[in-house]
DNA sequence: CGGGTTTGACCCGCGC
DNA sequence: GCGCGGGTCAAACCCG
């Protein structure tokens, strides 16, 4: 890990002015939206609280500047420290049922591994959720730990994508970590699969002490851990963390 | 020494 | 078929 857990709380309160996603969104980081982030998004209902579908149906209005079979979400999980903006979209929700079984093997199996016949259709991916945050580190705690196994330059971004792994061993809990190259202070995480155990909740006194029993979403959300920042949202996803 | 990171290579899907 | 880009692997390296 190599974030300075110093002052996460202090540059989201104090040195970003809050944007809401639309705010990025619709002017200048249209990207954001038709580019990789859609694309990298996907989630299944099944992880999505109810704010989630609320947001859902109110989000629809999604540019389709690509191919985007799935519903776009906005969804404000809470950072821990963070300002938060976040949106999250399924890719999972249009996939024809796919047992679970088959997930998991095809997931089972490594790179090497693939069966070598495929189903007809694209390859089934875990439910992914991502959402953006504001932040200088790109690694935000959630709770959970990670280990990174791979890094890439993204197209069209000068900064590079991280790809991690939740440390659990029967957890194939993945996300990606990349900054908006449009607004290089927006992090956009993905988390990619659902934990299968509970956050190992790694104490760190520098941060909100006691705060830090505070829960993980059961997707390895990063969570709201003080009530300092409580996130408000409004109905119109226009969202200011404090 | 164990666990995490770095990084080049490799694989795969997709568009042309 | 080919090239590109995304995603992953794994050896080497780093660090406590």
């Amino acid at each position: 890990m190599y974030w300075e857990n110093s002052s996460y709380s202090e540059y989201a309160v104090n040195n970003f002015p809050l944007k809401s996603i639309f705010d990025l969104c619709s002017s200048e980081d249209m990207k954001v939206r038709s580019l990789g982030f859609m694309d990298l998004l996907g989630v299944q209902d099944l992880i999505g609280p109810p704010f989630l579908e609320i947001m859902a149906a109110q989000q629809v209005s999604t540019p389709p500047s690509k191919k985007i079979d799935s519903a776009e979400v906005i969804n404000q999980p809470a950072t821990p420290n963070f300002s938060s903006i976040s949106t999250a979209s399924s890719e999972a929700v249009n996939d024809e049922p796919v047992k679970e079984d088959d997930r998991e093997e095809n997931q089972q199996k490594t790179k090497k591994q693939l069966k070598p016949k495929k189903t007809n259709q694209k390859r089934q991916r875990e439910p992914r959720f991502a959402f953006m945050t504001k932040s200088e580190v790109d690694h935000l705690e959630d709770g959970y730990r990670w280990r990174k196994y791979g890094q890439k330059a993204v197209k069209n971004s000068s900064f590079p994508r991280s790809y991690y792994r939740c440390t659990a061993s029967s957890c194939n809990v993945k996300k990606r970590v990349e900054r908006s190259f449009s607004d290089p202070s927006i992090v956009v995480t993905t988390y990619e699969g659902q934990h299968t155990h509970l956050s190992p909740i790694m104490p760190r006194p520098s941060l909100c002490g006691s705060h830090l029993s505070s829960p993980m979403s059961a997707f390895g959300m990063p969570m709201q851990r003080t009530p300092a920042h409580y996130q408000q949202s409004s109905s119109s996803s226009t969202t200011i963390y404090r």
